[in-house]
DNA sequence: GGTTCGACTATTTTT
DNA sequence: TAGTCGAACC
């Protein structure tokens, strides 16, 4: 039967069908936005399957995040009569981490080996220093937590770093402590997942072996967020003897996550290494008009390195992008607010529309606008179910259950609910822990004299947990322990705790559907408290959602990052500005400000029919008032595609100057230095003048105009006239001359 | 052992 | 401005 009459494929476009129906080879997809990704992913393995020459099992889909590996299975599901069990569908972590439980042995891992997640990390850090006594000042543990992920994720032990200054050996030392430390408690980070894993399938032959044969077909998502070492693995997996197919889907230009370790280069590395003969660009979008597309696409065609790719559509151009210019932030917010409020007016779904923004400091306007006009909203980002304080202090209990040793656990609830053990004794028994080389939980008995009484009392609570739960079911379990650790009764106790009651529950209720979905999958439990360790592997792997009531019908509220992926029907970009977005901290940096050009392409193709973008003159930031010309962003919008709503001023001096050979000093975008607002009533001023007119004085020299306000006899002028400083000048009293 | 006060800091974030 | 964190204090 020819590809294209199938019915699996009949639905796609050309390029689409190319890629869905590739012979089992190398390929390399380059997916615009909106250009149906997942639907090319799901499809491929649908085919691959009704092929009949490739089983679930010779199946490994790898994906970033769990809610990307879920809609892959449901959509698979969907798509197929045939269970996906025997595929292997899910996050680099959530993969490595069922590879190293199956071969914890030749990882040498105990079976219950526990999984930190960054907070956990670096609180095991801070104690790290602590233990060592090392001055927190000269290695502070936020750096030094990076700087190890950083070495994991390049591949590099502590023996493998090169070090030549003594800060960095010393930080290698640290490094080195760490895993002794981390070994030493049975509890590995979420990049020692990858590391270990990748060195398992490295060293161990038989192992490797075994997975290069059994999967054929290695299919990855987000290709453009993988890092060095992630792509390493991936190589290995797929280096076997016949080799495997690695199916790579990505889009460099929605490249975001640099600062984080990934790595866009991996897709040029990929298509050389690889061998790929020809690339396969899905370039058409199904989901935004036009005129979104055309503006996007020019913004995008301002990086340089490329891999190229043109979005287009068959629906309309649509309607004009609208700018909008505010006095300050709280004006943009409000404008924003009347137009949500005309949106719904107008039959809009508030859930369709969504407020972007670069940075969460720029949602507490927004939100103060939204709460005053009573307009129901949610913002993503902030805790999630699993970092909250009270699920990790019970998390905390269920890992000592599972595996004593784990300082971190035993640290954080050794005296929570207070029990009497202070910082005292809690040093104490560091101490001990050192000199013995145990975990805490191991020292308590060489530990002589008073201080060992309620230490002794929290091992016997401890111990009591692990006998009296064995043979509970996981639900009951965690259940029992949130009474018999008193957590719960500490809660009940506090004014404040009715939420974390209801959140503790929850937890019970999280067991119980772990569970559920557990005995829906194969795995048996083996060991004791197996399941228990599953559950927090889980926990660990998967912070749960990001909060607020999701069955309300309410406005979106998130920045350009968290936007990635989500699709909405009318969006507002605010905050156009130059320090904002681009942000500061990138500007200088050409590799920085061209990931902020992919985010601005991110953002722009989020919308499907509408998009708005503003900015303002002023804005409060960090107690501040500071003023940002516009963003150089918006000025790579064609005209053509875009409708002000506010009239176009001239870029202005600082506008200007910060693009091409002028850089503006550090600090220039503070309140000192830069560019008050043109008040609306001055916006033409007496004499021809305008801001950002280069002028010259007789005393002061020559200078340009930023600012102006007044009117009539009243009106001033604000010039720049650089060494001579900046004036407020009378126009109808000083006499300049435009030059 | 818990509270309060002042200093400090301030992109983006999944696993 | 506002939130977090650590040290001093009760």
């Amino acid at each position: 039967m020819p590809a294209t009459s199938s019915p699996l494929v009949a639905h796609l476009n050309e390029a689409q069908q190319r890629a869905v129906t590739l012979p089992a080879q190398h390929a390399l997809i380059l997916a615009g936005a909106g250009s149906g990704k997942t639907r090319v992913l799901t499809t491929r393995i649908a085919w691959l399957l009704s092929q009949g020459d490739c089983s679930p099992a010779n199946i490994l889909a790898v994906t970033f995040t769990n809610k990307a590996a879920k809609e892959m299975v449901a959509r698979l599901t969907a798509m197929l009569p045939i269970n996906t069990r025997g595929m292997w569908i899910g996050t680099f972590h959530g993969l490595c981490n069922r590879l190293l439980r199956a071969h914890h042995r030749d990882a040498g891992l105990p079976q219950l080996f526990q999984i930190l997640d960054s907070a956990d990390q670096l609180a095991a850090i801070k104690r790290l220093l602590k233990t060592l006594n090392i001055d927190d000042e000269k290695f502070p543990p936020r750096e030094l937590q990076h700087f190890i992920n950083a070495q994991k994720e390049a591949g590099l032990r502590p023996e493998a770093v090169e070090a030549w200054d003594d800060y960095t050996k010393r930080r290698v030392e640290l490094y080195r402590e760490y895993e002794a430390q981390c070994q030493r408690e049975s509890v590995v980070d979420f990049a020692e997942l990858l590391l270990r894993c990748y060195e398992l399938l490295e060293r161990n032959e038989p192992v490797r072996r075994h997975y290069q044969g059994r999967f054929r077909h290695i299919l990855v998502d987000e290709f453009q967020d993988t890092n060095v070492l992630q792509y390493r693995w991936l190589k290995l997996l797929a280096g076997g003897e016949p080799p495997a197919s690695l199916f790579c889907v990505g889009d460099d230009d929605q490249s975001i996550y640099a600062f984080r370790g990934a790595e866009v280069g991996n897709m040029r590395d990929f298509e050389r290494e690889f061998h790929i003969q020809e690339v396969i660009r899905l370039e058409q979008n199904y989901r935004s008009h036009g005129n979104i597309l055309d503006a996007a696409n020019a913004i995008i065609r301002n990086n340089a390195g490329r891999l190229g790719k043109n979005l287009w559509t068959e629906s309309g151009a649509g309607e004009p992008i609208r700018i909008f210019e505010a006095f300050e932030d709280k004006d943009e917010a409000r404008w924003i607010v009347d137009e949500v409020q005309q949106l719904v007016r107008e039959g809009a779904l508030r859930a369709d529309i969504a407020l972007l923004y670069r940075s969460n400091a720029q949602s507490r306007v927004l939100e103060h606008a939204l709460f005053s006009a009573g307009i129901p909203y949610r913002v993503y980002g902030g805790l999630r179910f699993f970092e909250r304080q009270e699920i990790k202090h019970a998390l905390a209990y269920l890992r000592l259950i599972a595996n004593p040793d784990d300082d971190t656990a035993f640290a954080r609830v050794v005296n929570f609910p207070t029990r009497g053990i202070g910082a005292r004794s809690v040093e104490a028994l560091q101490e001990a822990a050192r000199t013995w080389n145990t975990s805490l939980y191991a020292a308590v008995p060489h530990l002589s004299g008073k201080p060992g009484t309620s230490l002794g009392h929290f091992v016997r609570l401890v111990e009591n947990l692990r006998r009296d739960t064995a043979k509970l079911q996981l639900p009951e379990l965690v259940d029992h322990v949130l009474d018999a650790s008193g957590l719960r009764a500490h809660y009940q106790a506090e004014r404040e705790g009715r939420e974390r009651l209801e959140n503790l529950d929850e937890l019970i209720a999280a067991a119980a559907n772990f569970v559920a979905e557990a005995q829906a999958d194969t795995d048996a439990l083996a060991a004791d408290h197996a399941l228990l360790a599953d559950f927090l592997a889980h926990a660990s792997l998967e912070a749960g959602e990001h909060q607020a009531d999701q069955g309300m019908d309410a406005v979106q509220l998130m920045t350009v990052h968290a936007a990635k992926g989500l699709e909405f029907d009318a969006v507002f970009l605010s905050g156009l500005e130059e320090g904002l977005f681009p942000h500061e901290n990138s500007i200088q940096d050409p590799d920085g400000l061209e990931e902020e050009r992919r985010l601005m392409y991110v953002a722009v193709t989020r919308a499907r029919k509408r998009l708005y973008i503003s900015f303002a003159q002023s804005r409060m930031l960090h107690g501040q008032t500071r003023y940002h010309p516009r963003s150089r962003f918006l000025e790579e919008i064609p005209e053509g595609l875009t409708r002000w709503l506010t009239p176009q001023h001239p870029r202005s001096f600082a506008q200007e100057s910060s693009r091409g050979f002028y850089q503006p000093p550090r600090g220039a975008f503070s309140s000192r230095a830069a560019t008050p607002p043109a008040p609306k009533s001055t916006q033409e001023l007496p004499g021809g003048l305008r801001i950002g007119q280069l002028v010259a004085h007789a005393r002061f020299g020559k200078g340009v105009i930023i600012a102006a306000e007044g009117s009539g006899s009243d009106a001033r002028v604000q010039i720049n006239f650089g060494d001579a400083g900046v004036k407020w000048l009378l126009l109808g009293v000083a006499k300049l001359e435009p030059c």
